[in-house]
DNA sequence: CGGACTGAGCGTCAACACCT
DNA sequence: AGGTGTTGACGCTCAGTCCG
């Protein structure tokens, strides 16, 4: 098998798992709207002891809500039903909280009946389509944190952000926030200020702060970025908001009156006027309204692009750190739930010994 | 030591979810 | 309906490991 063929499969399985994670470790957490109208299945097989009964769980009222006495109308195929108090006491929230799963049947591996057979491929069919496209994993972990104590939040706006860009995430909104083509960020904020931060710094090490002064309210149309690779000159440059020019100077010469001096062996920047010629690659940012030429408008689709592209990326990081976290506490749970487990069979021991009738 | 293998991470695309 | 966020899928790169 070739390495990207190989990956793929494993990615296949690690979906197939988690679908079947999903399918197998549904509660009693479900929804009104689905329990109505489709009987969505859970199966559920007891191990080692189980008994080879089906069993149709009816659920009755309040009675099965989180927390909630596990007194449970159990249907059995004679049509008997019969009042159950469940071992489990508090019903174990999921992990994986899908919202459209509905009714619980507790079936057995000795499930023989070619109709509940059917039905449940069908319901098992309709299950995967539910579910083929989860919640996100901030929806699943959130819900799950809700339910679970000790079970981390991932929070909307990450403190401490990793990946490329981790003096961002400090900054106060509302902040534009541009990345140069050097892989510079720059922060625009409602204030004027620019921040600027270097992505391969520490801390606010790499983060620059310009305050223009005569930075008042942006015109509108005008809040656009645009930078070049490197100007004819060696320096870099892009445009803010209030139609100005922000140059990048190696050779360190401040603009006294335009923008706040940086220190230190950082780079400085000016503000300049555009009115000068700009250098080749370099356009101002125009309001939509304004864009008239076609190149005009190529122009400003692939600003849109790249900033589209911009915005995916970060969110692909994030969305991979919250995977990360997801599977993360998939695991703990698992281990979790694997000494659970272990101790109700040995509590189901010592009951079957206890209540079995000895035989001299 | 060089090539194959493997796992992790990244960027991008596309499809879907969600919000306004 | 359109814009934006989210995430699976895909292809790629890179570093670490194994093996001849």
């Amino acid at each position: 098998m070739s390495k990207c063929g190989r990956k793929k499969y494993i990615k296949t399985n690690l979906r197939q798992m988690t679908m079947e994670t999903i399918d197998s470790q549904q509660d009693g957490s479900i929804p009104d709207s689905v329990a109505e109208s489709e009987s969505a299945h859970m199966q559920t097989q007891t191990g080692q002891n189980s008994i080879p009964t089906l069993a149709q769980v009816s659920v009755a009222g309040s009675g099965t809500g989180r927390g909630s006495p596990a007194v449970t109308l159990v249907q059995l195929p004679s049509g008997q039903t019969v009042h159950v108090q469940g071992v489990f006491q508090t019903p174990q929230p999921s992990v994986i909280q899908s919202p459209q799963i509905q009714a619980i049947q507790v079936a057995t591996i000795a499930e023989t009946d070619e109709s509940a057979e059917s039905e449940r491929v069908i319901d098992f069919h309709k299950r995967r389509e539910i579910l083929s496209r989860r919640p996100s994993y901030r929806k699943i972990l959130n819900e799950l944190s809700s339910d679970v104590p000790g079970v981390p939040k991932i929070e909307e706006e990450k403190s401490e952000e990793e990946g490329t860009s981790p003096n961002i995430a400090a900054m106060a909104l509302p902040t534009s926030i541009y990345q140069t083509s050097t892989g510079q960020y720059i922060a625009i904020a409602q204030g004027g200020t620019i921040q600027i931060s270097n992505p391969g710094s520490d801390g606010v090490q790499g983060l620059q702060a310009l305050t223009m002064t005569n930075s008042g309210a942006p015109p509108p149309g005008a809040t656009i970025v645009q930078y070049a690779a490197q100007s004819a000159d060696g320096t870099q440059q892009f445009f803010v908001p209030g139609s100005q020019v922000v140059v990048q100077d190696e050779e360190t010469e401040l603009a006294p009156s335009h923008m706040a001096a940086t220190t230190g062996d950082m780079p400085t920047y000016q503000i300049r006027a555009p009115t000068t010629a700009l250098p080749q690659g370099v356009m101002m940012a125009a309001s939509p309204g304004s864009l008239h030429s076609p190149q005009q408008l190529a122009e400003e689709a692939t600003r849109k692009r790249e900033l589209r592209l911009m915005k995916n990326r970060e969110a692909a990081k994030e969305c991979r750190r919250r995977k990360k976290e997801y599977v993360k506490c998939l695991e703990s749970r698992v281990a979790v739930l694997e000494v659970q487990n272990k101790k109700l069979i040995e509590e189901l021991e010592t009951l079957k010994d206890i209540c079995s009738p000895k035989t001299d």
